[in-house]
DNA sequence: GTAGGGTTAG
């Protein structure tokens, strides 16, 4: 056996003689096989790992650049996150040259280190001469560490050396002028010398991630050749600055579209808001018969989060098992948000539970997912959990216990969690938690504690600050509060339609229907649109939108029949209809008329016809549900013995039997 | 005899 010392390994150290089955000593194992060993993709665990490490030293092979280097990169893969024994090996690796140099460099900037690159690449100098292989990586490192001053610099030694003209610097070169927003300094180069076609697709998207369209359109134009991602840089660049249309058309002449061009289409669409339309779309990518992968999965699942299209969801859910394509953190949590978003907090969990790896984004979703459910015991005790592991809350996390302690009414706890969180989990309270805390103590009634907590704010409070001690007027009957938060917040946000109808609500509510009418002229006056509700109901895969007064729907006729019996069975039960929230000051006789087709009812009776009994009814609305919609539905919920669960803007919904999980506190 | 750039990403 050798003697070289394994003292500095990571233990558990057991080292494995790999040429015991061979029957050679492992001493003489020639460079090659050593070499060989580490040519397999199967150096998956750092245990195995270590052992070859081990084997590397008594081998005698470690004092050879060939075998140090391909040691260090796999110590230096982020996979592992054990950059700082990578460096470790590194400097245990005696006069390192440019290979070495050039591995260690890049695996700074794989594992975010970003001026540890810089400050090797000014050791390196010092010692070994760089070459092309150098700088590309360098500028990277640059550019996401936006050193502005640091990129110059080495844009000058590039230049220095002769090597300005290699198109892999050049383009590296670019895209790091580019993300400095120094244009002129990215043209320059690229108008410098020859430049292949990545450099034209890189100086095309600085220009597009500038917001430069024209010159970008241009350039695009007088391409010599493009290639696939030509087509992508401009599609993607022009969804992601809203120029859909744009996109779309360029989309559309495409000869030849690749994943990426799908996925930008439908990150584009689910960037405005248009969720309907990327669902559209990617149902045409599957209709071309191109294969979706991991990324633009996760994509669609967002939008299915979003309109709470859980058929689509579960598609993708069957395709991902289908496929086998492994629930990594990223796209595991997007498939637990999508069903916890989409009403399936069990389903949600099932796949929480059998997630391999979970980052705190993971734990957010589920946390979170809990709280818009109400399930605020549930979301506090997943809370410790994660803390029993080596995962940190994050700011993301604390809003969700807080959502759920307020959401609960849990004042003391979540009072408790607030006041400790920088000490305790050393978060600093954002605006995001002082708003969860206004809500909590609002929803409670504490209202001098909600309005004292705003004043005590270390930053301006926001509209959703205000918004939150709003709604709390609205669930409490605090006229005059509401009076005085509602005018701040017509200041604070003229042209969100939502505060005027929520403060006009709160008039309605107490008869003063001057100052509806006030407050309707105020509208009118600067151009303010109420926004419509729309309701959504997932039906097998296809998203059926509901609006009031739109009759475009192809059964309109039989919902409108459906409605009618609906509207005789709860008259039948006692229900009488809550008008107090229409915004118009006409005849009850219209406003009565208004609560009945109002989206989310429309929907309901939709759902009632096309689903068998007994099945549940998804439904995600754009609003908050109004006080009709609410007691109704409850009591539809019980008529029909149908399980009904409404998403709306801000939380869930599960009626059943009568009751709302919410219980009536929303 | 090792290696490198641009476009998708919750």
């Amino acid at each position: 056996m050798s003697s070289i010392s394994t003292s500095h390994l990571p233990s558990p150290f057991k080292p494995v003689d790999f040429s015991a089955e061979k029957n050679i000593p492992t001493s003489k194992l020639p460079q090659k096989t050593v070499l060989k060993l580490f040519d397999s993709k199967s150096i998956t665990s750092l245990q195995y790992l270590t052992q070859l490490h081990g084997l590397v030293l008594r081998s005698g092979h470690f004092q050879d650049h060939y075998v140090s280097g391909a040691l260090l990169k796999c110590y230096a893969n982020p996979h592992f996150s054990n950059f700082d024994f990578a460096l470790k090996v590194f400097s245990s690796i005696p006069n390192p040259n440019v290979f070495i140099w050039n591995i260690v460099i890049k695996g700074c900037l794989e594992n975010n280190k970003l001026f540890k690159a810089i400050y090797f690449y000014g050791r390196m100098v010092i010692d070994a001469r760089p070459n092309k292989f150098t700088y590309p990586t360098l500028f990277k490192a640059c550019s996401v560490a936006q050193a502005v001053q640091e990129g110059r610099q080495i844009h000058g030694h590039v230049v220095k050396h002769g090597i300005g003209s290699d198109v892999h610097i050049k383009s590296a070169g670019i895209h790091m002028y580019a993300s400095f927003g120094r244009l002129e300094d990215a043209r320059k180069m690229f108008y410098s010398g020859e430049s292949d076609v990545v450099c034209w697709n890189t100086m095309i998207d600085g220009y597009l991630k500038c917001g430069v369209l024209e010159a970008a359109k241009g350039l695009f134009a007088q391409m010599p050749v493009k290639n696939i991602g030509s087509w992508n840089v401009m599609i993607n660049g022009l969804a992601k600055g809203g120029n859909l249309g744009d996109a779309r058309k360029l989309f559309d002449e495409m000869s030849e579209r690749d994943e990426i061009s799908w996925s930008s289409m439908v990150d584009g669409y689910i960037s405005a808001g248009r969720y309907k339309e990327a669902l559209e779309i990617f149902q045409q990518m599957q209709r071309e018969e191109t294969r979706p992968g991991r990324f633009i999965l996760s994509s669609v699942l967002a939008a299915c989060s979003n309109i709470g299209a859980i058929d689509q969801g579960r598609w993708v859910h069957a395709y991902l098992k289908r496929n086998s394509i492994k629930l990594d953190a990223v796209l595991g949590t997007a498939l637990l948000d999508m069903y916890a978003k989409c009403g399936r907090l069990d389903m949600g969990w099932e796949v929480f539970e059998e997630m391999k790896e979970r980052e705190i984004f993971t734990w957010n979703a589920m946390i979170g997912g809990l709280a818009i459910h109400g399930r605020a015991e549930d979301a506090l005790e997943l809370f410790s959990k994660l803390q029993e592991g080596r995962m940190k809350p994050n700011g993301i996390t604390l809003v969700g216990v807080l959502t759920a302690c307020a959401h609960a009414g849990f004042v003391d706890k979540g009072l408790r969690i607030f006041q400790t969180m920088r000490e305790f989990y050393g978060v600093d309270p954002e605006l995001e938690h002082y708003g969860c805390m206004v809500d909590l103590l609002g929803r409670s009634g504490l209202f001098s504690e909600a309005e004292d907590l705003i004043n005590s704010m270390p930053m301006k409070p926001n509209a959703a600050v205000w918004g939150a001690l709003l709604g709390a007027c609205r669930i409490h009957g605090n006229f005059d509060l509401a009076e005085r938060v509602g005018k701040i917040l017509l200041e604070l946000e003229p042209q969100n339609s939502g505060r005027y109808v929520l403060l006009s609500n709160i008039y309605a509510k107490v008869g003063r229907f001057d100052d509806v009418s006030k407050i309707r002229k105020l509208m009118k006056d600067r151009g303010i649109k109420t926004v419509p509700g729309v309701s959504i109901v997932d039906l097998n895969g296809t998203v059926h939108e509901f609006k009031m007064g739109d009759g475009s729907h192809p059964q309109m006729k039989e919902i409108y029949r459906k409605l009618k019996i609906i509207k005789e069975r709860l008259q039948m039960a006692g229900h009488s209809p809550d008008t107090s929230q229409v915004l118009f000051d006409i005849d009850e006789e219209e406003k009565e008329t208004a609560v009945n087709y109002h989206s989310e009812k429309l929907a309901i009776a939709f759902g009632l016809i096309n689903t068998l009994p007994g099945k549940r009814i998804h439904i995600v609305k754009n609003l908050r549900v109004c006080d009709d919609c609410h007691s109704a539905t409850k009591l539809i919920s019980q008529i029909f013995d149908r399980e009904i669960i409404v998403r709306d803007r801000v939380r869930y919904h599960h009626f059943k039997n009568g009751t709302c999980s919410c219980k009536d506190f929303w």
